[in-house]
DNA sequence: TTATTTATGTAACGAGCATTAGATAATAGG
DNA sequence: CCTATTATCTAATGCTCGTTACATAAATAA
């Protein structure tokens, strides 16, 4: 009863998605062709569309996944409870080393960025519903900097009459610049240094000016 | 002499250029289609190849036309020489004001945040000359900023222990950050109010801080 | 063994794409 | 008028892409 009737599958599916993330992540959506997965997947297209479905189906679980595991690191540094100064440095550092991280698959030009922000920016018609779902994805993360700096000003962090929506927001530009600065080839070094004047507009609202550096 | 020989262009050229412009700022180079093109002109496609070439050569004058009109003026403000704060703010202002704008087409969705972020961002192998032109033109602009902030500093505005490199990337990401989240809907209001905290480390480093608004 | 079920590869299909012959129309020069 | 020149449209061409019939292979169940 626990092994499965019929033929078993060649491939492993786990690590054949994280292969059609590298691909997904180096070329987005749309660049992406089936010959390209099943090259780097190592299998011809009907097998992939007895695992996963169509393209369509395949990329929106390649997104979910990136979601749980690659992009969920910095989003659990920024809710470690260390004070609202730390963790959002800790997040803003995660951010960098993982959108400079090259993410290569043999064959293929380095992916690098955030695949959230840079897979699907803008599509034809018929694949708007793949930049939509990005998009709804970088506009939860928008919430989920604002709420926790929501909640370091409840418990006295930050200053009562600070903006935190417009703090959130700030920082979810430059968050998202930084994936493009990533994918523009600046050095990792260069991008971490941006982080000391980055830190500065929170510093500016915090109720204890004493961790100044 | 003057009179130009043969049947007459049925189309202003320049106009044509604007209504591309449009098309590949809302839809970028990849999800545009020859049809989309001559839909928004007017005229068949013969004619576009006749006028411009190929899609390819269309795509690179409409970006020229983008970057001398539409995209010089927060450049200029940058430096119109009122001060460093000053000109950052006002170039920061006209970008929100820029990437906010509705640019319509009728019949497509409204084109928003800047198309020299937005267009080309990752493309299959065979366009990747567009999404690295773009890509360029986003590293001039990088130098272009950074050599302003350094400029202040040399004029004695920046104190000389200012890291401006540093600087003049933190407000690239920031300002291809706002260009996305204009793109996600983020409205005018929320943007422009990003531009406050976005001042601070700027403000950090001048040298007269008498003026802290 | 035989039957059943699932996976795989080959080879094709059909749609959409950029691009272009080839015929026709509109202008200027002579 | 006629000729040369340029523009325009119709209709096709060739290509790439996502997707799928169909035959075959590899496993379990009986």
């Amino acid at each position: 009863m626990i092994k499965t009737r019929g033929r078993p599958r060649s491939f492993d599916r786990d690590q054949a998605l994280q292969q059609a993330m590298q691909v997904f992540w180096s070329k987005g959506y749309e660049g992406t062709t089936m010959a390209d997965l099943t090259e780097a997947i190592g299998v011809k297209a009907p097998s992939l569309y007895a695992a996963f479905g169509d393209k369509d189906a395949l990329f929106r679980e390649v997104v979910e996944v990136y979601s749980r595991t690659v992009s969920a690191e910095p989003l659990r540094l920024l809710q470690a409870g260390k004070g609202i100064r730390a963790d959002l440095q800790a997040m803003l550092r995660a951010s960098v080393r993982m959108y400079s991280g090259k993410t290569t698959v043999p064959g293929l030009p380095a992916g690098k960025g955030c695949m959230v922000v840079i897979s699907a920016i803008n599509c034809a018609p018929e694949n708007s519903q793949h930049s939509d779902a990005l998009s709804q994805r970088r506009h939860k993360r928008r919430n989920e900097i604002r709420a926790r700096l929501l909640q370091a000003q409840r418990e006295g962090e930050i200053r009562a009459d600070a903006d935190v929506t417009a703090l959130g927001d700030f920082y979810t530009s430059f968050l998202n610049g930084l994936a493009l600065g990533a994918r523009d080839g600046v050095s990792t070094a260069r991008l971490a240094a941006t982080l000391a004047p980055a830190m500065l507009p929170l510093e500016q609202v915090l109720v204890s000016r004493g961790t100044l550096d």
